[in-house]
DNA sequence: GAGGCCATTTGATCCTGGTCAAAGTCGCGC
DNA sequence: GCGCGACTTTGACCAGGATCAAATGGCCTC
């Protein structure tokens, strides 16, 4: 269904020297079950763009995003789109127990999966307790998430969401980067105004306005088409209508 | 912080009985594993309306709903709320490796939990790999449900919404008591126009209107106050917008 | 540099759902 | 029965965001 492009210059094949290795699935592991996961791993890239799967699919296999940004999101008949997460490097794609894909999944930018087939995915779960620990902690995680997702599409105003999209991209880029966030930083928006605005539920006019309006009040300032700085971020928290807004984000 | 009533009749304290026992939590232990948790296991009761957790509380337990409805929802500074789950029994409240709770809990039904400390929990948890394999399959489950809900919110209008609410409801029904939803089935809706609102992220006048809407239109019938009858399926199904809708529910 | 493609911005208008307000219904205790 | 409180319904009006439409700007190819 998806097309693979199958390069890998790097000696990814060593988990090792992976950019992942302490934060996706198998970042509990110990030396010897990696080198089992060595065995039945192989890399996929997509193109930006490209989908990655299509709900309805059959799964022939779980991954680990390596690399780049894809989206999660879901389609109704008649076209409304919304998107119900954001998969960065480290997030998981795939359920074990399930074989038929529930979300489309699509390629953002350039994308690199570390794959499993699903079936010795799925065997090697029920014996190493150190996947099925961490990818529980990680899916408690993104259900938490969710829902504090979804008081931002049921609750906010669309100038709440837009601050709200852009606190979370912004705290995300000073956690990759290892540095907190804080007044003056900037970051790259990987999203188009539609991409947007099918993540908060808004259509791409509206989102185009509110971001107009936040760099009118200053609360935002845009360098060419992708770069955000973020002159005040006490500024941009206020916007979000969650003030004091949970502390940084690991 | 919550106040516990701790009246329990039934013979509860025998697992083999519970009404939980075969889609909770435990409901892959082996006999001798029962025997532990029976052992860690105490209950807890609320009446209706009652609090049960408030957002940043301290967690000392986890627990399963054996009886009774509770939500789960995020309150904003000023007030607006949204409803982010719906527990029934059977569902878990509460996650292993957090001690503040994220969200507020309150007792819709009267409700009774069966409480474990967090502690003895999470260390029976490494031991056992069934409950938390049973956990992990539990949480991917709600986070199915969790990114379905975003839909609804980001995208349905408010009919929609309605009638996407009256959909759940009845299958859950249906399926508590083993039949197919089915021409003229009936259910109690235990929720007010108030938690319906905060549900679908609505008003509860328009929540009211549209019930009206609904009511008007045929497509669902009013008995009392809290009894709901579909006198055709297919009808309301039509007016949640995503038509054929993913068939039965567990 | 001209042209075309795409994402984005901006404008004008409409409509769904929110807000404010008042009346209606039900259940309950006195 | 009466009155009270909680919940619900209905109405009138308003506004935030959607819709439809056109203009702008960047980038790529030729």
């Amino acid at each position: 269904m998806a097309s693979a492009m199958g390069s890998l210059h790097l000696d990814l094949k060593d988990c090792g020297n992976c950019p992942i290795r302490h934060r996706a699935v198998c970042s509990r592991c110990e030396a010897d079950e990696l080198e089992v996961l060595e065995d039945i791993k192989y890399y996929r890239s997509y193109e930006a763009g490209q989908p990655i799967l299509w709900s309805g699919d059959h799964m022939e296999f779980v991954a680990s995003v390596v690399t780049g940004i894809a989206t999660l999101s879901q389609t109704m008949e008649d076209g409304r789109t919304q998107m119900v997460g954001l998969l960065l490097p480290s997030d998981f794609i795939g359920r074990p127990g399930r074989d038929i894909a529930q979300f489309d999944v699509v390629a953002v930018s350039d994308v690199t999966l570390c794959c499993f087939r699903r079936r010795p995915f799925e065997d090697l779960m029920t014996r190493t307790p150190h996947i099925g620990q961490r990818l529980l902690e990680m899916t408690l995680d993104e259900l938490d998430s969710a829902r504090e997702w979804m008081t931002v599409l049921g609750r906010k105003t669309a100038r709440e969401k837009i601050a709200s999209l852009l606190l979370i991209v912004a705290r995300r880029d000073a956690s990759l980067r290892q540095k907190l966030p804080g007044d003056g930083m900037s970051f790259d928006l990987p999203l188009t105004r539609e991409a947007m605005s099918d993540y908060l539920g808004l259509t791409l006019e509206t989102v185009s306005r509110q971001m107009s309006a936040l760099k009118k009040a200053g609360i935002i300032v845009l360098e060419g088409k992708r770069r955000v700085v973020i002159p005040d971020l006490e500024g941009l928290v206020a916007e979000t209508g969650d003030d004091m807004d949970g502390g940084v984000i690991a």
